[in-house]
DNA sequence: TAATACTGTACTTATTTAGTACTATTTAGG
DNA sequence: CCTAAATAGTACTAAATAAGTACAGTATTA
């Protein structure tokens, strides 16, 4: 089936989640807020907090808080921060893959336009538009 | 990386190629073609045949043909075909999965919206374009 | 200085995808 | 009516990816 990983759905209610947190929400809080088991809430932050979408506080009273207001992150944003570049086939300009039939392909190039076309409906997509 | 299924890929080759195809044209003319291995355009064959979007003829000089003009058939439908139906995640409500959260999720129904906005971008490109 | 919470890496298991093989069935043409 | 060409259907194996888990390390604040 065509779809996103589990993990990058779960980062999205973890996002939703965040923007209700005033100040540095911990992992562990938002483990149960949402009901995400708490070591994939923690796998989960490292990618978003390494994508700049949350910021991280360490020590006591630490934990997590959006980067950014909720109405400006949006879902590509998330997809991209979990799975990295968003790339339909490996032909597309972006993908980290190669594609072995390059050379003598048919519809070679054709896909950045399907690409694109579905980043652009990605990127219409909020946080805010989450909550 | 968020991505369609190489076998969905390797079924546009096949689409793009035939619509040169001015009668039936054999499975093994289309690997031979497209570059794609025999036994793997076979099996993709029974997908796109099983959606409708070509049409077989057995027995000597059968093979396959689109079913429909090029420019009717879209990408959208190749995906289905291959991969079923679109579900981004396992909420959207076409989906044949079944998201164990959904009682409290924060999120819930909102990735419809988003699936709804990425097949309206899939449906823009068709089989003519990719050509 | 002790408790809290993030950081980073590595590992295991489960699931999905890709590729292959084989048998049955249909059809055109001699 | 028989044979060769080509699709139809099913099942299996291996490789790749995703998901989940564990643990040792570092920073911060009370």
């Amino acid at each position: 089936m065509f779809k996103v990983n589990k993990l990058t759905d779960y980062a999205t209610v973890v996002m939703v989640d965040l923007v209700s947190a005033d100040f540095a929400r911990p992992s562990q809080k938002i483990a149960n807020n949402t009901g995400i088991p708490f070591p994939t809430v923690n796998k989960l932050m490292k990618n978003l907090l390494q994508a700049g979408l949350v910021r991280s506080h360490r020590g006591i009273n630490g934990g997590y808080s959006l980067a950014s207001p909720a109405h400006k992150i949006t879902i590509a944003d998330i997809i991209q921060a979990v799975e990295g570049p968003i790339a339909l086939t490996s032909c597309v300009n972006n993908s980290l893959d190669k594609c072995s039939y390059e050379n003598f392909c048919a519809v070679q190039g054709r896909w950045n336009r399907v690409n694109k076309s579905v980043v652009k409906a990605l990127k219409k997509v909020t946080v805010a538009d989450m909550s």
